[in-house]
DNA sequence: GTGAAAGCGCTAACAC
DNA sequence: GTGTTAGCGCTTTCAC
């Protein structure tokens, strides 16, 4: 476990006969320094492959500028194709305010509070985006202060708990593709659902039970388990689907992922897609374009959630923030060729 | 960029009226301690809500065990799918070994060898993984060790360089493909590539062409511009297709999302896979599965890449390896209905 | 403009 | 078993 031993401060200030505070300076700080003394400390520097200690430099200015972005594991999959999305809204906006951004696997589905606050603790990290991550009962205390922690939620609403939460519309998302397809004259339905459980789920489902009661429609509906927000999971819902002794015409789907195995299943049975059965999707992955018919879906604003939960992030850190606040995107329907 | 107070060792030790050392000690090595001691550290610990400062406990014990993946820039997504794949058995790795893994999202698309370096001499980080970056000249110093740099490279073999590499055999691959497709018969080829100048594409296209020519198909075989490993690029790879006077029979696509995104150009123009035209592609990405026809396509071990580099980047951590090997996995070939 | 000294928060000898 | 001391590599007053 032990590093290689690399070239120190105090190794240059020896080789230059300098004195470490002048090189220190030499290295952040150039204007201050006699230019002649300058050059001589670069040049040593470089020969000796010298450059800085992180932590100690971290440590001795009491600042840091890395955030984290902590991801759960769902469907086995190290990040979603969403969370990718997210991610480079993130990396984009980081870069432009002079963040470090640093990624962390969970392999749990959701995220416990204890190992955020490790992390905040642990003086490497200034702030925390959390990944679509649920069941909190509360944030646990981080330092003394009475300024909000620096963790932003991302996909989940935390804002109960203190915590400025970026999310998607995603219950006018759905109701508005039941309207959608109500006013497509669709009358029957079934809702292939994702992982039992997972807020998102919840959300969603009851999102579409609402909306197609209101149409008069409440009792249209077939449930379908569907599971991992993956697309084998989709496609054995398909086969039950396919079981089924009334089939609705029109399947929403809870995610793209879903939406495509599912009708990866159908068009494997010899129905077609949408004349027999029409199908949306939600998330707009970009293979959603790309399949055969190309899916109708619902476009998360993924990138743009990512940016705006990071611009967050660092009004927080930089304490220019101070209550949670929930930002709410709205996501858009990409009217297709399955529904 | 300032952050909360938070508590500290001594803050512990002061509230408990023990000696810094104790608690640190009733904290890491409970065992040497007494029993009520421990107790009471571990109680005014809990009240203070503190937790260690990393950085501080990694300067002082001089040791780390957080490794880094750096992944460039590819087509404009943080991450590529295969990407997350690999990250999957990095991660799976790592735990099991008890590294913590960070991911850092470069906006270049290769890595330059300076940003490594400076991660390295950081002294956060106590070794890399480098996806799929190529084009270095040379491995800078790091250190004045002897010992081989941590930095495993994965996708591109950098061995030449004194870095073990991971990698899969793509020319062996792609010339089983052509194997494949000469022998059920077909006679007519185009080849859809990757990025211009990728040391993949490169020796993607050269291992078609080469395999070709041994089968006395040289001379047909067609070249078609994709691009970025996106789907857009291979639906704009399908147009050029379409405008060719004559039309080869067989379509090798660089990359699972080329092979997608053509199929459905191809598809959408009315033709039928693979009666008209036979798709294969590479990766094995789950979507490959699930389009509609099914993809041919040659499956990366990427999980299995993933657990490999993370293994072999130990070993060089834990100094149980001294010299850079090469470790090539043979990826497999998926018959499915497009080819 | 440069050096000396103190200190960031923690751990690891070394005494007692 | 516990306290003392020194030090990890760096930055930052504060003198000069």
């Amino acid at each position: 476990m032990h590093l290689i031993r690399r070239a120190t401060l105090a190794d240059v200030a020896r080789k230059t006969g300098l004195n470490a505070s002048t090189v220190s300076r030499a290295l952040s700080r150039p204007e201050r320094v006699n230019d002649e003394t300058r050059r001589r400390v670069e040049q040593v520097a470089a020969e000796l492959g010298y450059s800085p200690n992180i932590m100690a430099r971290n440590l001795s200015r009491g600042v840091i500028n890395t955030i984290l972005v902590m991801a759960p594991n769902f469907a086995d999959q190290a990040l979603l194709p969403v969370f990718t999305d997210v991610l480079l809204g993130i990396c984009n906006e980081a870069e432009a305010q002079g963040f470090n951004v640093m990624i962390q696997h969970h392999s749990a589905s959701t995220i416990p509070p204890e190992d955020v606050v490790k992390v905040l603790n642990g003086g490497m990290i200034s702030g925390v985006i959390l990944m679509a991550t649920d069941h909190w009962k509360a944030v646990p205390e981080i330092g003394s202060g009475t300024q909000p922690p620096p963790i932003v939620s991302i996909m989940v609403d935390m804002t109960h708990l203190g915590l400025t939460s970026v999310v998607a519309q995603e219950a006018e998302g759905f109701s508005e593709m039941v309207d959608y397809l109500v006013r497509r004259g669709y009358m029957s339905f079934a809702y292939v659902s994702g992982p039992k459980g997972a807020t998102h789920e919840k959300i969603r489902c009851r999102s579409v039970m609402t909306q197609l009661t209101t149409h008069g429609l409440g009792d249209r509906l077939i449930r379908l388990e569907g599971g991992p927000f993956d697309m084998a999971s989709g496609a054995r819902a398909a086969k039950a689907y396919l079981a089924l002794h009334e089939r609705p015409r029109a399947v929403i789907c809870s995610s793209d992922a879903l939406a495509v195995g599912f009708m990866h299943g159908i068009i494997a049975a010899g129905l077609s897609v949408p004349e027999d059965v029409a199908i949306v999707g939600y998330d707009g992955l970009d293979y959603s374009a790309f399949v055969t018919p190309t899916l109708t879906t619902m476009s998360q604003p993924s990138t743009e959630i990512g940016r705006s939960a990071m611009r967050s992030l660092a009004d927080l850190i930089l304490g220019q923030a101070s209550t949670a606040q929930l930002i709410a995107l709205r996501p858009k329907l990409l009217v297709r060729d399955s529904a």
